[in-house]
Parts: structure tokens; sequence; C-alpha cells
DNA sequence: ATAAACCTTGGACTATAGTACATAGTCAAG
DNA sequence: CTTGACTATGTACTATAGTCCAAGGTTTAT
């Protein structure tokens, strides 16, 4: 069992983040010494990579909340899964396509940049609106 | 030319957005009348609607303003672009991969939406972190 | 000429995701 | 038995990107 500054360096993420974390019920109430500081579990430092991991990849808190209920193997929060998912795949794709047309203009961008003159006529308003 | 307001809704944005943005620096200085209200051209719609557009595309205000100095030909701002867009190419690059993980992942989850064991056996923390 | 609808500024407030701090209690070593 | 390192709680503060409001001036329509 760790204590919330050894969990937080395992994770690296700062102590106050992990109570932060509890408060917005993305960790589960942990156990407690009879002094009252928190103990935690190798499962609660996986958690923890877990949401750090899905917060690089651009889901919110709201949503990681979400998406742990199949962890948690919570009937309310699995019950909108399906319908949760969908949309999400949906605003991914369409963000991919997005990024992907962005790296083309930045890529143009790029071979322009030694040229100022080139820099100045690059189209980029007109390709991205 | 466009009061404010005028402008605000051609570009469907707060008119307190529009100050926001020339607070940024995000848009140049508007010519005034002589009572002092902002008087605002194509040219300007045409800049806010660009910053929307680069912001949906995950942009940064801080970064939209960098890349306005290709629009502006501001030496200063485009004497660090070759370095600026390279660098974003590369974490864009690295984001779609990632973005095109995390779908595969969420498909899997939604093929296992219908069957609630089949849910909670989803190995989604393993295959993401 | 006066009300409605607009504009100005500055400052306060919102959400998200933390981060820091003050005050107080706990515990191990010298 | 006290000092240092830890923990607890609650509150305030940070950044980003706005959004709203109050107090006052301007313009437009009746």
């Amino acid at each position: 069992m760790y204590r919330i500054s050894e969990l937080a360096k395992l994770c690296k993420v700062n102590k106050e983040t992990i109570r932060y974390y509890e408060k917005r019920q993305l960790l589960p109430l942990p156990t407690r010494t009879e002094a009252g500081y928190r103990l935690y579990s190798d499962a609660d430092a996986k958690r923890v990579q877990f949401i750090k991991r899905l917060q690089q990849l651009g889901f919110s808190l709201t949503e990681i909340h979400q998406l742990l209920g199949i962890v948690d193997q919570d009937k309310e929060r699995c019950a909108h899964m399906y319908e949760f998912v969908s949309r999400k795949v949906g605003e991914l794709q369409r963000q991919i396509e997005d990024l992907q047309r962005v790296v083309h203009v930045l890529q143009d961008l790029q071979k322009r940049c030694p040229d100022e003159k080139a820099l100045y006529e690059c189209p980029m308003i007109e390709s991205l609106i």
C-alpha cells in the first residue's frame, strides 16, 4: 500500500491532483490509516495512469468518468455506453480528417518558409476556412 | 464598415469575444467613429472566421497569433515560423496516430456494448496505457 | 425631447483542470 | 521530547478562453 505522496510520485502527478480526482469521483474513496492517512494500491496507480493517458488522448475528466463505468462494472454508466462511444467515435473520425488537412496545409507552409515572399503568399486562410 | 455587434453577428461570436481578441492582439486596433465606436471591415470578418476555424482545429489563441504573423507579413513572427510549423506538424502526426488507436479501441468497445459481460471484459485499460 | 438600442470601459465571473497555501494533526529519528 | 517530514482539510489562486455586468456616453426613432 502507498501513501498519497508515494502514489503521486509513482504516477508522476501532484498529490493535490490525486485528491482532486477523488473529489471528482474518478478514484474510489481510499482506505485510511487510523490517523486518517489515505492508503492506495497498485490498482489505484494503474487507474491514475489510465486517467492521465485518456487525458493526453483528449478526453475530458467527465468523459473519463463515463468510461471508467466499465472498469467499475457500473450499470448506470454502462447503460449509456453505446451511445456515448458512438458519438465519440464520430467526433474522433471528423477530428482525424481535420487534423490531416491541417498537416497538409502546414507542410505547404513549411516548404514556403525559406522564402519570405512565398510565405506571405501562402493561401492558408483560404485553404482552412 | 460594421459596428462591433454586426461583426459579431456576422462571425457568430459574442461581441465581448471581438474585444477579447483585440486585447490578445489577434485583431488589429480598429478605426473608430468620432464617438469612439469600433468600425470593422470584411477583412476583419474573414480574420475572425479564420481564428474560429483554427480554434476548432485545436490551435490555442497563442498559436493562432503566431500563424497570423504570415497574414500580417510580420518579420518577427515569420522568423520563427519554420521551427513552429515543424514542431506543430510533428505534434499533429503523433496526435493523429493516437486518435486512430483510440477509434479502434472504442469501436471494439462499441461491439461489446450489447452484452454486459463482454463489456466488463473489455481490455480498454491495457490497450490504451 | 426622450426612450430604446446601441456603444464605451473596467472589473467580476464562468468552466476546466489543476496547484498552492494556511492551519492543524501524526509519526519516526536523534 | 522536540524537530522534520509527512498527512489532513478547506479555501484561494493559476491559466485559457471567454462571458456578463455596471455606469456612463451616443445614436435613432417616435
